[in-house]
DNA sequence: TTCAATCTTTGAAACGATTCATTGTTACGT
DNA sequence: ACGTAACAATGAATCGTTTCAAAGATTGAA
């Protein structure tokens, strides 16, 4: 490996100072024509290329962004990573991704890795208690958003849905079918997701009475999570098996869709409804198409970014804690036996 | 914004030399057990974060790899990344990923912004061609592995799955069904996995007489745009529709699959036989399961570090090209009207 | 021609970690 | 008690940029 070409190289080659490297690099506007094109014309024929690592440390900032979800596995997330990066790019800035995996390890992790890297700034679906954390980077010049969580706006910046909100109204669709043994499935439980889209569906089961809700922690929040589920629902005995699901998300939904159809003699919608969260792309196109509780991926990821670039621009700035409202989409899953519908209303509205 | 903590400041409280901090981090078995403790917890203390520039200034190299796929949105990538990011958490980096979008001058972004990071190293499985790029990021030390594209062994470590066979056995196996009239969907053509699946396709078609092969160019490789290739297909009269469709991967053929059986009378598999590519964990709940060309993305991440890491170890060292074997996972979207079978064959092969 | 104002260019001083030749300590065999 | 080897700790030099005060060049007005 050879050494690497620098400013100095370049500099010497054009036959003038260092700065004025730089200069043409950040300040062009600064330097003569005559003097830039003898500069570029060095740069180019000595294939020179700008050590980040020292730019930061004189810089003290680099140009990009980290983001760290909790799923790359999970369409939703994946959708708000790319939303993010389109609107990073406008600004002229990067974005890295990582996965945290919902392993709250994995997520320090990460964030300490883009602390070193010196990010100009976070954005992160929390899976642990990291408020503390988040305050720590702010003062070490790291503004942070959260995303999908929310959190006091007097203190942080973050970007979510209700999903209190949106507990209710899946629970709430479901007893409208006239469903009244309700199983919520999530997991963990102490994921703040979850939590409170069961506190939201908990809240429409307290209003109905004769409705139940048995809760089932999936653990995990994936396909082969709700999978499980769904084999140890199958090897029930017709009596106790729900007659209504509501899964904290549609990969969790997916799965219980699979092994409930496979396994067992039980059919969806008629036997039990089946509701999902996010309504991701495969949604759509499950066996039984599924109804899933929507959220504007696209919203979130553009605002997640502004917010950032609010607070990058000006430190000291209000905080902001943007909450939209998701929307419920009907689908077969949870459509009357013979209606076939695929509904939903559009425009997915913004409140605060 | 505060001046971070510095080595200096750890130094300072610890009271010692900043060499022994720096020793403490990264060759503790040169530091005695005293020593060592008090260092850690004045690092403890003030909460400091090695700053990554100034380490790689010196260094000359980072400990993150940068990781570049053609799309987040298909979970086909982002298992490989995982799987990357496991495998390369083992050897102590940690992973940055980065989205191309199928995008050229996005991908070119990315390398850029990788090699001004100066990661140890970069995995990509490329849009454009960008081979002699690759040449040049080695020469300035950065090795690269190439995902999902084979290129020739003598000059490049390559990792992928051969497409010309995938594509062979998707065609094979419509035409064993017996059917005639194929489509093939996918795009853009020129994108190297495309045109390969597509080359494989063509061979099997080439060698049934009566056997037809019509291209449709979906532009992009997402469910969107399958559901518009869908759309137009149901436009056309009965007697125009071909009988057995092959996608180049699995988003495109959900997306086909919706627009089918949703727009018009079409049935899966009876009218229309569909298979698709990657085998992502969508397939198998789909509205008709759907048959797949199953790829080992777990062992392709973990396989693709592996060359990156001996690459590491021993610059000038011999290229390798893996390239795995795909196999047909057939489920219900080409059985026979009647069959509901899942089916497949197990243990991913590995050949070269 | 001179002076001031403006525009260019210069080059040394950071930034914060790592490296490594030195110096200081300890332990042990004789 | 002495010499020596092994071990620990030191701190100045270094990596390649950016920054910025200061010097130098150019211009136009008087």
């Amino acid at each position: 490996m050879q050494r690497s070409v620098s400013i100095k190289d370049v500099a010497n080659l054009a036959e003038v100072a260092v700065g004025t490297v730089s200069n043409v690099l950040n300040n062009p506007d600064r330097v003569s024509n005559r003097t830039k094109e003898k500069v570029l014309r060095a740069i180019d024929e000595l294939g020179f290329v700008r050590n980040d690592a020292a730019r930061q440390l004189r810089a003290g900032h680099s140009r990009t962004i980290g983001v760290v979800v909790l799923d790359v596995g999970n369409p939703f997330f994946t959708a708000i990573a790319r939303a993010a990066e389109d609107a990073a790019e406008a600004h002229g800035s990067a974005v890295l991704l990582g996965d945290s995996g919902q392993d709250s390890a994995r997520e320090s992790h990460y964030i300490d890795l883009f602390q070193e890297q010196a990010v100009q700034g976070l954005l992160i679906s929390p899976v642990g208690n990291i408020l503390d954390r988040i305050d720590n980077l702010r003062e070490r010049g790291i503004p942070t958003v959260l995303v999908d969580r929310r959190a006091d706006e007097s203190r942080y910046s973050s970007v979510s849905v209700d999903d209190d909100a949106g507990g209710y109204l899946a629970a709430r669709h479901l007893l409208d079918l006239g469903r009244r043994r309700l199983a919520f499935v999530g997991g963990p439980l102490h994921l703040a997701q979850v939590a409170e889209r069961l506190a939201g569906a908990r809240r429409a089961i307290d209003n109905t009475p004769g409705a139940t809700l048995e809760v089932l922690d999936s653990g995990a929040q994936s396909v082969l999570a709700g999978r499980r589920i769904g084999d140890s629902l199958a090897a029930r005995d017709k009596a106790g098996i729900p007659d209504g699901i509501f899964c904290a998300n549609d990969l969790l939904a997916l799965g219980v869709m699979q092994s409930i159809t496979m396994m067992n003699g039980l059919a969806i919608p008629d036997d039990v409804a089946l509701i999902g969260y996010d309504d991701i792309d495969f949604a759509a196109s499950a066996v039984v198409p599924l109804s899933s509780i929507r959220q504007p991926t696209e919203a979130i990821g553009r605002s997640a970014i502004q917010l950032l670039m609010a607070d990058l621009g000006n430190p000291g700035h209000k905080h902001q804690a943007i909450t939209f409202t998701p929307e419920l989409v009907i689908r077969r899953s949870t459509a009357g036996p013979a209606a076939p519908a695929e509904q939903h209303t559009e425009a997915p509205a913004l409140s605060n």
